[in-house]
DNA sequence: GCTTGACCTTCCAGTGGCTGGAAGGCTGAC
DNA sequence: GTCAGCCTTCCAGCCACTGGAAGGTCAAGC
């Protein structure tokens, strides 16, 4: 099987499987023209990067998930904690950007949205306004770059 | 005043403000030894990008509202409109976290977290399992890569 | 046998918003 | 003169891809 029909297959871009390659993710074996050849292993592999990258596993998260599902003597533990990790870092992340949501819809409700020049979203971007209560914590942040 | 001083008043790393200026944000004066220069005003406009970038808003969406603010014939429609789309986003990046976070909070809960190698998380990774019916939406998504 | 088009390969570079480090110049105090 | 602590520029790395270029391979149709 070729790189396009394993894409299909796991429902990958061919890219991003050359890239899993590269990272050390999967190994295809190589054909005599140079061509990877996916086996069902190999396909099977990339379904499961596939599930867990969308269940926003890093890379490195996905390495040590699939080292521990070849692993005949893993604990179920060691997975869970991986998850549970995520899991807290999924809620920090959601917490932050509902403290920066009440901010900004603050802002933007106050805003008239006409044709008049004055504007209370510059006014507090500009002189910094009373920040939203529950957005201090963000503001203080060592993360000044929440990415959204 | 140099830029050691300009980032204490702004709150922003002296490397950041660098960035900035390499960006295009900002301009100050140079020094005979070739040192920046931040007058008030520069100070001002950095804060104002602290700011900014503390809500979320892209370095774009910060050239954008700049550009606003030194605008004497803006609307306030246009700021509104920058701050509104941007709350759009915001809010659809939460909904996809939290329907991640629900399929990622049952997979956890099922999982007995022992010395055993048994894992019903590994085993929905690689079999793909019923995906939480909040998630279907996430998994068919393009953007295969919540940043969380 | 030849062309065509769809595949495949590798390599380099860009995304965003910084951040780290290196190598070297400037300044002010001792 | 020497030392710490600033400042400068430039290059590279982070993450997980993605785009593009340049070129090789394959199967179908003529």
């Amino acid at each position: 099987m070729n790189i396009a029909d394993a894409g299909k297959a796991a429902g990958l871009p061919a890219r991003t499987i050359r890239y899993y390659e590269t990272m050390g993710l999967i190994a295809p074996l190589r054909d005599a023209n140079g061509y990877r050849v996916f086996r069902p292993a190999d396909v099977h592999r990339l379904a499961f990067l596939g599930r867990a990258r969308a269940l926003g596993f890093s890379i490195e998260d996905c390495r040590a998930l699939l080292s521990l599902y070849d692993d005949d003597h893993r604990a179920s533990e060691d997975v869970r904690r991986i998850a549970s990790d995520h899991l807290h870092h999924i809620d920090a992340r959601i917490a932050q950007l509902q403290s920066l949501r009440a901010t900004l819809a603050d802002l933007v409700a106050s805003c008239a949205g006409d044709a008049r020049h004055d504007c209370p979203i510059l006014h507090d971007l500009a002189e910094g306004g009373q920040p939203h209560p529950s957005t201090l914590s963000t503001l203080s942040n060592k993360n000044r770059t929440p990415q959204c």
